[in-house]
DNA sequence: TATTTCTGTCCGGTATTACCGGACAAGCTC
DNA sequence: GAGCTTGTCCGGTAATACCGGACAGAAATA
Protein backbone atom coordinates (compact mmCIF):
# COMPACT_ATOMS: atom_id res chain seq x y z
CA UNK A 1 0.00 0.00 0.00
CA UNK A 2 1.42 3.17 -1.12
CA UNK A 3 1.79 6.17 1.76
CA UNK A 4 1.06 9.83 1.58
CA UNK A 5 3.64 12.05 3.86
CA UNK A 6 1.58 14.98 3.15
CA UNK A 7 -2.13 13.63 3.83
CA UNK A 8 -3.55 17.01 3.18
CA UNK A 9 -2.10 17.04 -0.30
CA UNK A 10 -3.61 13.46 -1.10
CA UNK A 11 -7.09 14.82 -0.12
CA UNK A 12 -6.64 17.58 -2.74
CA UNK A 13 -5.53 15.46 -4.99
CA UNK A 14 -8.31 13.50 -4.89
CA UNK A 15 -11.15 16.94 -5.15
CA UNK A 16 -9.27 17.68 -7.99
CA UNK A 17 -9.36 14.11 -9.24
CA UNK A 18 -13.66 14.21 -8.51
CA UNK A 19 -13.58 18.07 -10.39
CA UNK A 20 -12.24 16.77 -13.39
CA UNK A 21 -14.28 13.56 -13.21
CA UNK A 22 -17.50 15.31 -12.82
CA UNK A 23 -16.84 18.81 -14.40
CA UNK A 24 -18.42 21.81 -12.61
CA UNK A 25 -19.45 20.53 -9.28
CA UNK A 26 -20.17 22.24 -6.10
CA UNK A 27 -18.69 22.10 -2.87
CA UNK A 28 -21.30 19.75 -1.28
CA UNK A 29 -21.16 17.14 -4.26
CA UNK A 30 -17.37 17.40 -3.73
CA UNK A 31 -17.77 16.60 -0.32
CA UNK A 32 -20.44 13.79 -0.64
CA UNK A 33 -18.22 11.61 -3.23
CA UNK A 34 -15.07 11.68 -0.94
CA UNK A 35 -17.07 11.27 2.56
CA UNK A 36 -15.65 14.57 4.14
CA UNK A 37 -17.26 17.27 6.03
CA UNK A 38 -18.40 19.93 3.77
CA UNK A 39 -16.07 22.82 5.38
CA UNK A 40 -13.04 19.87 5.02
CA UNK A 41 -13.82 20.30 1.16
CA UNK A 42 -14.70 24.04 1.28
CA UNK A 43 -11.13 24.41 3.00
CA UNK A 44 -9.46 22.62 0.14
CA UNK A 45 -11.29 24.11 -2.52
CA UNK A 46 -10.45 27.42 -1.48
CA UNK A 47 -6.65 27.07 -1.28
CA UNK A 48 -6.92 25.52 -4.91
CA UNK A 49 -9.31 28.22 -6.18
CA UNK A 50 -5.94 30.65 -4.92
CA UNK A 51 -3.20 28.70 -6.59
CA UNK A 52 -5.59 29.14 -9.17
CA UNK A 53 -5.43 24.63 -10.11
CA UNK A 54 -9.40 25.50 -9.45
CA UNK A 55 -12.11 28.07 -10.60
CA UNK A 56 -15.31 29.44 -8.61
CA UNK A 57 -17.77 30.23 -10.43
CA UNK A 58 -20.78 31.01 -8.39
CA UNK A 59 -20.39 28.49 -6.26
CA UNK A 60 -19.53 25.94 -8.25
CA UNK A 61 -15.80 24.96 -9.14
CA UNK A 62 -14.30 23.54 -12.00
CA UNK A 63 -10.72 22.75 -13.09
CA UNK A 64 -8.47 25.92 -14.02
CA UNK A 65 -6.57 26.28 -17.38
CA UNK A 66 -3.60 26.13 -15.54
CA UNK A 67 -3.24 22.78 -15.97
CA UNK A 68 -2.54 23.31 -19.76
CA UNK A 69 -0.21 25.42 -19.42
CA UNK A 70 1.55 22.98 -16.84
CA UNK A 71 0.90 19.83 -19.31
CA UNK A 72 2.58 21.85 -21.77
CA UNK A 73 5.36 22.54 -19.53
CA UNK A 74 5.89 19.06 -18.11
CA UNK A 75 6.34 17.83 -21.68
CA UNK A 76 8.37 20.68 -23.43
CA UNK A 77 10.92 19.95 -20.73
CA UNK A 78 10.74 16.19 -21.76
CA UNK A 79 13.70 15.18 -24.04
CA UNK A 80 11.67 12.67 -25.77
CA UNK A 81 9.06 14.55 -26.47
CA UNK A 82 11.72 17.52 -27.77
CA UNK A 83 13.08 14.84 -29.78
CA UNK A 84 9.87 13.10 -30.67
CA UNK A 85 7.32 15.60 -31.88
CA UNK A 86 8.46 16.18 -34.99
CA UNK A 87 9.04 12.41 -35.94
CA UNK A 88 5.76 11.54 -34.77
CA UNK A 89 3.63 14.05 -36.44
CA UNK A 90 5.43 12.79 -39.55
CA UNK A 91 4.35 9.38 -39.13
CA UNK A 92 0.39 10.82 -38.42
CA UNK A 93 1.07 12.06 -41.93
CA UNK A 94 2.18 8.64 -43.57
CA UNK A 95 -0.47 6.43 -41.78
CA UNK A 96 -3.57 7.83 -42.42
CA UNK A 97 -6.63 7.17 -40.83
CA UNK A 98 -5.19 6.52 -37.68
CA UNK A 99 -3.72 7.54 -34.44
CA UNK A 100 0.19 8.15 -33.17
CA UNK A 101 1.16 8.73 -29.35
CA UNK A 102 4.78 9.21 -28.04
CA UNK A 103 4.86 7.50 -25.07
CA UNK A 104 7.26 7.65 -21.96
CA UNK A 105 7.36 5.60 -18.68
CA UNK A 106 6.27 7.17 -15.54
CA UNK A 107 6.13 5.34 -11.83
CA UNK A 108 6.00 2.08 -13.61
CA UNK A 109 2.69 3.43 -15.95
CA UNK A 110 2.24 4.68 -19.36
CA UNK A 111 2.98 8.70 -20.10
CA UNK A 112 1.30 10.16 -23.15
CA UNK A 113 3.74 12.94 -24.53
CA UNK A 114 1.79 13.17 -27.39
CA UNK A 115 -1.35 11.70 -29.30
CA UNK A 116 -2.21 12.88 -32.26
CA UNK A 117 -5.27 11.63 -34.08
CA UNK A 118 -8.50 14.06 -34.14
CA UNK A 119 -9.42 15.32 -37.68
CA UNK A 120 -11.75 17.81 -37.10
CA UNK A 121 -13.70 18.70 -39.93
CA UNK A 122 -11.91 18.58 -43.13
CA UNK A 123 -8.70 19.81 -42.10
CA UNK A 124 -6.46 18.35 -39.84
CA UNK A 125 -6.39 20.46 -37.13
CA UNK A 126 -3.48 17.82 -35.21
CA UNK A 127 -4.72 18.31 -31.71
CA UNK A 128 -4.16 15.73 -29.44
CA UNK A 129 -7.20 13.61 -28.39
CA UNK A 130 -7.33 11.68 -25.34
CA UNK A 131 -4.58 11.54 -23.27
CA UNK A 132 -5.04 9.02 -20.89
CA UNK A 133 -4.19 8.63 -17.54
CA UNK A 134 -3.34 5.61 -15.24
CA UNK A 135 -2.37 3.22 -18.36
CA UNK A 136 -0.50 0.00 -17.08
CA UNK A 137 2.24 -0.85 -19.33
CA UNK A 138 1.25 -4.64 -19.76
CA UNK A 139 -1.79 -3.13 -21.60
CA UNK A 140 -1.06 -2.09 -24.57
CA UNK A 141 1.52 -2.09 -27.57
CA UNK A 142 4.02 0.57 -25.99
CA UNK A 143 3.68 -0.63 -22.73
CA UNK A 144 4.85 -3.69 -23.94
CA UNK A 145 7.39 -2.26 -26.10
CA UNK A 146 8.76 -0.57 -23.02
CA UNK A 147 8.43 -3.21 -20.48
CA UNK A 148 10.16 -5.83 -23.01
CA UNK A 149 13.34 -3.98 -22.83
CA UNK A 150 13.98 -3.32 -19.07
CA UNK A 151 15.65 -5.95 -16.93
CA UNK A 152 13.92 -9.10 -15.54
CA UNK A 153 14.53 -7.59 -12.08
CA UNK A 154 12.11 -5.13 -12.96
CA UNK A 155 10.02 -6.44 -15.06
CA UNK A 156 9.06 -8.99 -11.71
CA UNK A 157 8.98 -5.95 -9.77
CA UNK A 158 6.40 -3.92 -11.53
CA UNK A 159 4.02 -7.49 -12.02
CA UNK A 160 4.46 -8.26 -8.37
CA UNK A 161 3.60 -4.26 -7.13
CA UNK A 162 0.61 -3.99 -9.57
CA UNK A 163 -0.29 -7.18 -10.79
CA UNK A 164 -2.10 -7.37 -14.00
CA UNK A 165 -5.60 -5.55 -14.31
CA UNK A 166 -7.82 -6.36 -17.75
CA UNK A 167 -9.00 -3.63 -19.63
CA UNK A 168 -10.46 -6.11 -21.95
CA UNK A 169 -11.26 -9.65 -22.66
CA UNK A 170 -7.86 -9.85 -24.47
CA UNK A 171 -5.40 -7.93 -21.95
CA UNK A 172 -2.49 -10.14 -20.89
CA UNK A 173 -3.04 -11.63 -17.45
CA UNK A 174 -0.63 -13.72 -16.92
CA UNK A 175 2.77 -13.40 -16.47
CA UNK A 176 3.95 -16.47 -18.07
CA UNK A 177 2.41 -15.23 -21.38
CA UNK A 178 3.43 -11.85 -20.79
CA UNK A 179 7.28 -12.58 -20.51
CA UNK A 180 7.10 -14.60 -23.20
CA UNK A 181 5.38 -12.27 -25.02
CA UNK A 182 7.92 -9.36 -24.33
CA UNK A 183 10.67 -12.21 -25.40
CA UNK A 184 8.83 -11.88 -29.01
CA UNK A 185 8.86 -8.49 -29.13
CA UNK A 186 12.56 -7.92 -28.41
CA UNK A 187 13.07 -10.53 -31.37
CA UNK A 188 10.69 -8.78 -33.68
CA UNK A 189 11.72 -4.85 -32.79
CA UNK A 190 7.67 -4.29 -31.83
CA UNK A 191 4.90 -4.45 -30.42
CA UNK A 192 1.23 -5.58 -31.24
CA UNK A 193 -1.74 -4.77 -29.68
CA UNK A 194 -4.99 -6.61 -30.80
CA UNK A 195 -7.85 -5.72 -28.63
CA UNK A 196 -5.98 -5.32 -25.65
CA UNK A 197 -6.04 -1.88 -24.71
CA UNK A 198 -9.50 -0.94 -25.89
CA UNK A 199 -11.90 -3.58 -28.20
CA UNK A 200 -11.65 -3.35 -31.54
CA UNK A 201 -8.63 -1.07 -31.89
CA UNK A 202 -5.40 -2.73 -33.14
CA UNK A 203 -1.74 -0.93 -32.34
CA UNK A 204 2.15 -1.23 -33.47
CA UNK A 205 4.87 0.28 -31.32
CA UNK A 206 8.50 0.23 -31.39
CA UNK A 207 10.51 0.87 -28.54
CA UNK A 208 13.08 4.01 -28.08
CA UNK A 209 16.11 2.79 -26.55
CA UNK A 210 19.31 5.55 -26.36
CA UNK A 211 22.42 4.81 -24.32
CA UNK A 212 21.31 1.49 -23.44
CA UNK A 213 17.97 2.51 -22.01
CA UNK A 214 14.15 2.84 -23.22
CA UNK A 215 13.43 6.29 -23.38
CA UNK A 216 10.10 5.40 -24.19
CA UNK A 217 7.69 4.01 -27.45
CA UNK A 218 6.10 5.03 -30.70
CA UNK A 219 2.67 3.76 -31.31
CA UNK A 220 0.16 3.76 -34.54
CA UNK A 221 -3.26 2.46 -33.45
CA UNK A 222 -6.16 2.33 -35.46
CA UNK A 223 -9.36 0.02 -35.87
CA UNK A 224 -8.60 -3.28 -36.21
CA UNK A 225 -10.20 -3.77 -38.89
CA UNK A 226 -7.58 -1.65 -40.75
CA UNK A 227 -4.71 -3.94 -40.45
CA UNK A 228 -3.33 -6.11 -42.52
CA UNK A 229 -4.17 -10.18 -40.85
CA UNK A 230 -0.66 -9.19 -39.01
CA UNK A 231 0.99 -5.83 -38.79
CA UNK A 232 4.70 -7.27 -39.38
CA UNK A 233 3.90 -8.79 -42.56
CA UNK A 234 2.61 -5.11 -43.94
CA UNK A 235 5.37 -2.24 -43.86
CA UNK A 236 3.96 -1.18 -41.04
CA UNK A 237 5.76 -2.36 -38.10
CA UNK A 238 8.82 -1.21 -40.43
CA UNK A 239 7.89 2.18 -40.74
CA UNK A 240 7.30 2.60 -37.14
CA UNK A 241 10.57 1.15 -36.10
CA UNK A 242 11.93 3.66 -38.43
CA UNK A 243 10.48 6.64 -36.64
CA UNK A 244 11.65 5.09 -34.11
CA UNK A 245 15.30 5.05 -35.07
CA UNK A 246 15.02 8.74 -36.11
CA UNK A 247 13.89 9.46 -33.02
CA UNK A 248 16.78 7.54 -31.31
CA UNK A 249 19.20 9.27 -33.34
CA UNK A 250 17.69 12.61 -32.45
CA UNK A 251 17.98 11.67 -28.85
CA UNK A 252 21.93 10.74 -29.51
CA UNK A 253 22.88 13.48 -31.84
CA UNK A 254 21.22 16.35 -29.12
CA UNK A 255 24.24 18.15 -27.54
CA UNK A 256 23.73 18.46 -24.23
CA UNK B 1 -3.45 39.41 0.90
CA UNK B 2 -4.74 35.88 -0.04
CA UNK B 3 -4.93 33.13 2.70
CA UNK B 4 -4.14 29.69 2.49
CA UNK B 5 -6.32 27.38 4.04
CA UNK B 6 -4.38 24.23 3.71
CA UNK B 7 -1.02 25.37 3.67
CA UNK B 8 0.39 22.04 3.34
CA UNK B 9 -1.13 22.21 -0.38
CA UNK B 10 0.25 25.45 -1.02
CA UNK B 11 3.61 24.46 -0.16
CA UNK B 12 2.91 21.45 -2.68
CA UNK B 13 1.54 23.96 -5.11
CA UNK B 14 4.97 25.86 -4.76
CA UNK B 15 7.05 22.52 -5.22
CA UNK B 16 5.43 21.64 -8.63
CA UNK B 17 5.74 25.85 -9.50
CA UNK B 18 9.74 25.32 -8.99
CA UNK B 19 9.69 22.26 -10.59
CA UNK B 20 8.40 23.57 -13.82
CA UNK B 21 10.60 26.84 -13.88
CA UNK B 22 13.35 24.44 -13.61
CA UNK B 23 12.82 21.07 -15.23
CA UNK B 24 13.87 17.98 -13.81
CA UNK B 25 15.02 19.59 -10.49
CA UNK B 26 16.64 17.35 -7.08
CA UNK B 27 15.53 17.67 -3.75
CA UNK B 28 17.75 19.88 -2.72
CA UNK B 29 17.80 22.19 -5.34
CA UNK B 30 13.66 22.69 -4.81
CA UNK B 31 14.28 22.60 -0.88
CA UNK B 32 17.27 25.62 -1.58
CA UNK B 33 14.17 27.00 -4.08
CA UNK B 34 11.88 27.95 -1.16
CA UNK B 35 13.61 27.98 1.35
CA UNK B 36 12.49 24.59 3.25
CA UNK B 37 14.12 21.83 5.03
CA UNK B 38 15.21 18.90 2.69
CA UNK B 39 12.86 16.46 4.54
CA UNK B 40 9.97 18.56 4.29
CA UNK B 41 10.16 19.19 0.33
CA UNK B 42 10.91 15.79 0.29
CA UNK B 43 8.10 14.62 1.97
CA UNK B 44 5.46 16.69 0.15
CA UNK B 45 7.70 15.24 -3.41
CA UNK B 46 7.10 11.89 -2.10
CA UNK B 47 3.08 12.22 -2.02
CA UNK B 48 3.51 14.31 -5.29
CA UNK B 49 5.19 11.60 -6.68
CA UNK B 50 2.75 9.01 -5.40
CA UNK B 51 -0.51 10.73 -6.84
CA UNK B 52 1.09 10.89 -10.01
CA UNK B 53 1.85 14.73 -10.27
CA UNK B 54 5.63 14.82 -10.27
CA UNK B 55 7.72 11.30 -11.72
CA UNK B 56 11.06 10.43 -9.51
CA UNK B 57 13.57 10.15 -12.26
CA UNK B 58 16.63 8.66 -10.07
CA UNK B 59 16.76 11.11 -7.70
CA UNK B 60 15.30 14.28 -9.76
CA UNK B 61 12.35 15.13 -9.86
CA UNK B 62 10.05 16.35 -13.08
CA UNK B 63 6.30 16.78 -13.68
CA UNK B 64 4.01 14.42 -15.08
CA UNK B 65 1.90 13.78 -18.06
CA UNK B 66 -0.97 13.95 -15.45
CA UNK B 67 -0.69 17.52 -16.22
CA UNK B 68 -1.54 17.09 -20.00
CA UNK B 69 -4.41 14.77 -19.24
CA UNK B 70 -5.99 17.17 -16.29
CA UNK B 71 -5.41 20.28 -18.52
CA UNK B 72 -7.54 18.07 -21.73
CA UNK B 73 -9.98 17.05 -19.24
CA UNK B 74 -10.46 21.20 -18.15
CA UNK B 75 -11.10 22.92 -21.37
CA UNK B 76 -13.15 19.75 -22.34
CA UNK B 77 -15.34 20.25 -19.91
CA UNK B 78 -15.72 24.48 -20.68
CA UNK B 79 -18.50 25.11 -22.76
CA UNK B 80 -16.69 28.18 -24.05
CA UNK B 81 -13.99 25.66 -25.61
CA UNK B 82 -16.58 22.93 -27.02
CA UNK B 83 -18.21 25.58 -28.84
CA UNK B 84 -15.62 27.51 -30.10
CA UNK B 85 -12.67 25.11 -31.04
CA UNK B 86 -13.87 24.72 -34.39
CA UNK B 87 -14.43 28.40 -34.75
CA UNK B 88 -11.01 29.26 -33.95
CA UNK B 89 -8.83 26.59 -36.14
CA UNK B 90 -11.38 28.08 -38.92
CA UNK B 91 -9.82 32.13 -38.06
CA UNK B 92 -6.56 30.22 -37.64
CA UNK B 93 -6.98 29.06 -41.15
CA UNK B 94 -8.51 32.85 -42.61
CA UNK B 95 -5.41 34.52 -41.02
CA UNK B 96 -2.07 32.92 -42.15
CA UNK B 97 0.54 33.31 -40.30
CA UNK B 98 -0.85 34.33 -36.79
CA UNK B 99 -1.56 33.38 -33.68
CA UNK B 100 -5.05 32.28 -32.26
CA UNK B 101 -6.43 32.27 -28.70
CA UNK B 102 -9.35 31.51 -27.31
CA UNK B 103 -9.90 33.34 -23.76
CA UNK B 104 -11.97 32.96 -21.32
CA UNK B 105 -11.60 34.61 -17.21
CA UNK B 106 -10.73 32.82 -14.58
CA UNK B 107 -10.27 34.82 -10.86
CA UNK B 108 -9.67 37.96 -12.58
CA UNK B 109 -7.21 36.60 -14.94
CA UNK B 110 -6.72 35.36 -18.76
CA UNK B 111 -7.41 31.67 -19.22
CA UNK B 112 -6.41 30.55 -22.82
CA UNK B 113 -8.46 27.64 -23.93
CA UNK B 114 -6.51 27.64 -26.71
CA UNK B 115 -3.67 28.36 -28.23
CA UNK B 116 -3.02 27.89 -32.42
CA UNK B 117 -0.43 29.32 -33.34
CA UNK B 118 2.88 27.32 -33.93
CA UNK B 119 3.46 25.66 -37.75
CA UNK B 120 6.05 23.37 -37.15
CA UNK B 121 7.88 22.91 -40.27
CA UNK B 122 6.09 22.94 -43.37
CA UNK B 123 3.01 21.21 -42.50
CA UNK B 124 0.21 22.83 -40.19
CA UNK B 125 0.63 20.47 -36.40
CA UNK B 126 -2.25 23.26 -35.11
CA UNK B 127 -1.05 22.71 -31.97
CA UNK B 128 -0.74 24.83 -29.45
CA UNK B 129 2.29 26.98 -28.73
CA UNK B 130 2.19 28.21 -25.48
CA UNK B 131 -0.62 28.36 -22.79
CA UNK B 132 0.34 31.22 -20.47
CA UNK B 133 -0.51 31.90 -16.87
CA UNK B 134 -1.18 34.51 -14.59
CA UNK B 135 -2.05 37.17 -17.62
CA UNK B 136 -3.87 40.32 -16.22
CA UNK B 137 -6.98 41.44 -17.82
CA UNK B 138 -5.53 44.76 -18.64
CA UNK B 139 -2.62 43.81 -20.58
CA UNK B 140 -3.74 42.16 -23.65
CA UNK B 141 -6.48 42.32 -26.47
CA UNK B 142 -8.86 39.70 -25.25
CA UNK B 143 -8.69 40.23 -21.68
CA UNK B 144 -9.42 43.85 -22.33
CA UNK B 145 -12.65 42.49 -24.43
CA UNK B 146 -13.37 40.78 -21.45
CA UNK B 147 -13.25 43.76 -18.98
CA UNK B 148 -14.95 46.25 -21.22
CA UNK B 149 -17.89 43.65 -20.80
CA UNK B 150 -18.07 43.62 -16.96
CA UNK B 151 -20.14 45.82 -14.70
CA UNK B 152 -18.31 49.12 -13.37
CA UNK B 153 -18.05 47.65 -10.07
CA UNK B 154 -16.22 44.55 -10.97
CA UNK B 155 -13.66 46.79 -12.79
CA UNK B 156 -13.36 48.57 -9.85
CA UNK B 157 -13.17 45.38 -7.57
CA UNK B 158 -10.31 44.33 -10.19
CA UNK B 159 -7.93 46.85 -10.25
CA UNK B 160 -8.22 47.59 -6.31
CA UNK B 161 -7.28 44.40 -5.74
CA UNK B 162 -4.68 43.36 -8.38
CA UNK B 163 -3.31 47.29 -9.80
CA UNK B 164 -2.05 47.19 -13.26
CA UNK B 165 0.95 45.74 -13.13
CA UNK B 166 2.82 46.57 -16.75
CA UNK B 167 4.33 44.04 -19.35
CA UNK B 168 6.04 45.99 -21.55
CA UNK B 169 5.92 49.90 -22.20
CA UNK B 170 2.96 50.20 -24.16
CA UNK B 171 0.90 48.32 -21.45
CA UNK B 172 -2.16 50.65 -19.61
CA UNK B 173 -0.76 51.37 -16.15
CA UNK B 174 -3.59 54.46 -15.83
CA UNK B 175 -6.66 53.71 -14.62
CA UNK B 176 -8.70 56.66 -16.47
CA UNK B 177 -7.14 55.78 -19.52
CA UNK B 178 -7.82 51.79 -19.40
CA UNK B 179 -12.03 52.91 -18.50
CA UNK B 180 -11.24 55.06 -21.07
CA UNK B 181 -9.82 52.37 -23.45
CA UNK B 182 -13.04 50.28 -22.51
CA UNK B 183 -15.42 52.42 -23.69
CA UNK B 184 -13.78 52.59 -26.89
CA UNK B 185 -13.96 49.00 -27.41
CA UNK B 186 -17.55 48.81 -26.28
CA UNK B 187 -18.01 51.28 -29.02
CA UNK B 188 -16.22 49.60 -31.89
CA UNK B 189 -16.55 45.87 -30.68
CA UNK B 190 -13.34 45.01 -30.60
CA UNK B 191 -9.99 45.34 -28.69
CA UNK B 192 -6.83 46.19 -29.89
CA UNK B 193 -3.22 45.56 -28.28
CA UNK B 194 -0.34 47.18 -29.70
CA UNK B 195 2.69 45.86 -27.93
CA UNK B 196 0.86 46.14 -24.63
CA UNK B 197 1.89 42.27 -23.69
CA UNK B 198 4.90 41.53 -25.97
CA UNK B 199 7.14 44.28 -27.48
CA UNK B 200 6.52 44.01 -31.13
CA UNK B 201 3.30 41.85 -31.46
CA UNK B 202 -0.16 43.34 -32.23
CA UNK B 203 -3.48 41.82 -31.78
CA UNK B 204 -6.88 42.10 -32.29
CA UNK B 205 -9.48 40.64 -30.08
CA UNK B 206 -13.32 40.38 -30.25
CA UNK B 207 -15.57 40.04 -27.07
CA UNK B 208 -17.76 36.85 -26.50
CA UNK B 209 -21.02 37.46 -25.43
CA UNK B 210 -24.13 35.46 -24.46
CA UNK B 211 -27.21 35.58 -22.00
CA UNK B 212 -25.92 39.11 -20.96
CA UNK B 213 -22.95 37.51 -19.45
CA UNK B 214 -19.04 37.82 -21.26
CA UNK B 215 -17.85 34.51 -21.77
CA UNK B 216 -14.74 35.47 -22.79
CA UNK B 217 -12.24 36.61 -25.74
CA UNK B 218 -11.10 35.36 -29.42
CA UNK B 219 -8.10 36.90 -30.57
CA UNK B 220 -5.33 37.28 -33.27
CA UNK B 221 -2.00 38.04 -32.80
CA UNK B 222 0.80 38.94 -34.88
CA UNK B 223 3.98 40.85 -35.54
CA UNK B 224 2.90 44.31 -35.55
CA UNK B 225 4.70 44.76 -39.03
CA UNK B 226 1.96 42.72 -40.47
CA UNK B 227 -0.90 44.31 -39.85
CA UNK B 228 -2.56 47.65 -41.36
CA UNK B 229 -1.91 50.44 -39.45
CA UNK B 230 -4.71 50.49 -37.79
CA UNK B 231 -6.37 47.19 -37.45
CA UNK B 232 -10.08 48.44 -37.66
CA UNK B 233 -9.62 49.80 -41.28
CA UNK B 234 -8.21 46.18 -42.49
CA UNK B 235 -10.89 43.66 -42.41
CA UNK B 236 -9.25 41.82 -39.99
CA UNK B 237 -11.42 43.26 -36.89
CA UNK B 238 -14.67 42.56 -38.88
CA UNK B 239 -13.50 38.55 -39.28
CA UNK B 240 -12.52 38.43 -35.55
CA UNK B 241 -15.82 39.78 -34.71
CA UNK B 242 -17.71 37.38 -37.13
CA UNK B 243 -16.28 34.34 -35.37
CA UNK B 244 -16.94 35.86 -32.00
CA UNK B 245 -20.67 35.69 -33.20
CA UNK B 246 -20.65 32.73 -34.30
CA UNK B 247 -19.59 31.44 -31.16
CA UNK B 248 -21.55 33.26 -29.63
CA UNK B 249 -24.69 31.45 -31.55
CA UNK B 250 -23.11 28.21 -30.66
CA UNK B 251 -22.89 28.94 -27.26
CA UNK B 252 -26.49 29.86 -27.23
CA UNK B 253 -28.12 27.11 -29.90
CA UNK B 254 -26.31 24.12 -28.00
CA UNK B 255 -28.99 22.31 -25.47
CA UNK B 256 -27.81 22.28 -22.27
C1' DT C 1 -45.69 35.44 -1.44
C1' DA C 2 -44.31 32.60 2.55
C1' DT C 3 -41.95 28.62 3.85
C1' DT C 4 -38.89 25.06 3.54
C1' DT C 5 -34.78 23.13 2.03
C1' DC C 6 -31.24 23.29 -0.22
C1' DT C 7 -26.78 25.68 -1.25
C1' DG C 8 -21.91 27.92 -0.23
C1' DT C 9 -19.42 30.14 3.32
C1' DC C 10 -17.38 31.04 7.74
C1' DC C 11 -15.60 30.34 12.58
C1' DG C 12 -12.94 28.28 16.51
C1' DG C 13 -11.37 24.38 19.35
C1' DT C 14 -8.73 20.08 19.52
C1' DA C 15 -6.48 16.10 18.27
C1' DT C 16 -4.00 14.87 14.44
C1' DT C 17 -0.09 15.52 11.50
C1' DA C 18 2.89 18.24 8.90
C1' DC C 19 7.18 19.94 9.73
C1' DC C 20 11.82 19.67 11.10
C1' DG C 21 16.66 18.17 12.83
C1' DG C 22 19.40 14.78 12.52
C1' DA C 23 21.44 10.37 10.72
C1' DC C 24 22.30 7.16 7.13
C1' DA C 25 23.91 5.28 2.58
C1' DA C 26 25.07 5.80 -2.04
C1' DG C 27 27.11 8.37 -5.80
C1' DC C 28 30.01 11.89 -7.18
C1' DT C 29 34.67 14.52 -7.81
C1' DC C 30 39.04 15.38 -6.77
C1' DG D 1 40.15 6.20 -1.41
C1' DA D 2 38.97 10.48 1.15
C1' DG D 3 35.80 14.11 1.12
C1' DC D 4 32.31 15.93 -0.67
C1' DT D 5 27.91 15.84 -2.44
C1' DT D 6 23.35 13.72 -3.10
C1' DG D 7 18.54 11.38 -1.94
C1' DT D 8 16.26 8.97 1.62
C1' DC D 9 14.50 7.81 6.12
C1' DC D 10 12.99 8.25 11.12
C1' DG D 11 10.68 10.10 15.30
C1' DG D 12 9.34 13.84 18.41
C1' DT D 13 6.70 18.12 18.94
C1' DA D 14 4.47 22.22 18.03
C1' DA D 15 1.64 23.91 14.66
C1' DT D 16 -2.49 23.21 11.87
C1' DA D 17 -5.65 20.56 9.18
C1' DC D 18 -9.86 18.75 10.22
C1' DC D 19 -14.37 18.94 11.88
C1' DG D 20 -19.02 20.33 14.00
C1' DG D 21 -21.80 23.74 14.05
C1' DA D 22 -23.97 28.20 12.62
C1' DC D 23 -24.98 31.61 9.26
C1' DA D 24 -26.91 33.91 4.94
C1' DG D 25 -28.60 33.51 0.61
C1' DA D 26 -30.73 31.10 -3.32
C1' DA D 27 -33.94 27.65 -5.12
C1' DA D 28 -37.72 25.07 -4.92
C1' DT D 29 -41.68 24.07 -2.81
C1' DA D 30 -46.41 25.14 -1.56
Amino acid sequence: MTTYPVAAVKLSHDIIETVAERGPTGVTAVADALDVPKSTAHDHLRTLEAVGYVVNESGTYRLGTKFLHLGETARSSHELFVNGREEAHTLFDDTDEKYVQLVTEENGRCGVLLAAGWRQGGHTTGTPGAYPSDLHLHTNAPGKAILAHKDAETVERLVSETGLPPRTANTITDEERLLAELETIRDDGYAVDEGELIAGMTGVAAPIVADERVRGAIAVYGPSGAFEATPGSSGLAETVRQSARTIEANLIFTPE
